[in-house]
DNA sequence: CCACCTACCTAGTATTATGAGGTATTTATA
DNA sequence: TATAAATACCTCATAATACTAGGTAGGTGG
């Protein structure tokens, strides 16, 4: 999605950012990312699934299976405490590599060696 | 530096930006990284020299030695002009990276599926 | 019937940041 | 005089992760 090298690493935010307003199940998070950016973040089923195992085994997220009356079962994530603790930092995480990030490449009048 | 991975992708943007300000040697780019952003990223020479070698061999910078009075020979990088194009590209899709980002993990309010 | 959408998944590849190492010169210190 | 530390360059192996390209299966529309 994007461009692949600046995107990495905060694909695990994006997701908890979602799930933390919903449960949603695998393919509907790719929806609706797509969605919600406008269709710039599409993020990509073989990035999706291996991410939300992991976020599953670092017990960030649970998941529960539900049948459907039509249409194949899904497979819900929900966000669990310890994941709401992780996405603050995440998040507070994300503020800073933007500040620091605009410091650097932002103006430059004065600074110099 | 930082987090590992949401870093990704964006040296090379601040290494250009760099040096559209100003021709600088390897070494004098960690320091200046270091001090630009209060220590915040303190890119690695196992880092920096392969992505400058890559930014040459796709000609967006260039290099040359000079030999110093004292201790040994520096070698400066000078970004092109294509270069500069780059990093404009560069420039703007971190923006607009920023733009989606917020929008996604940001406000809640009103937009729902 | 067949294409397409939903819905899950994995394996292999490419990229990239880092850790750990190497070389060489100069300067400060003990 | 040693010797450590700083300057200045470099490479290799490893880890993380996003994507491509595949696979399975059920349901829907033409």
């Amino acid at each position: 999605m994007f461009n692949r090298e600046l995107v990495k690493g905060s694909t695990s935010l994006l997701l908890l950012q979602l799930l933390l307003e919903r449960d949603m199940y695998g393919y509907e998070l790719v929806k609706e990312m797509d969605k919600r950016s406008d269709h710039q973040f599409q993020i990509k089923e073989g990035t999706l699934y291996p991410a939300l195992h992991k976020l599953e085994k670092q017990a960030y997220i649970e998941c529960y299976w539900q049948e459907q009356p039509k249409g194949p079962a899904r497979r819900y994530y929900k966000i669990t405490e310890q994941g709401k603790e992780v996405l603050q930092e995440k998040q507070d995480e994300w503020q800073r590599y933007v500040q620091v990030m605009n410091k650097v490449i932002g103006r430059t009048e004065n600074d110099s060696i």
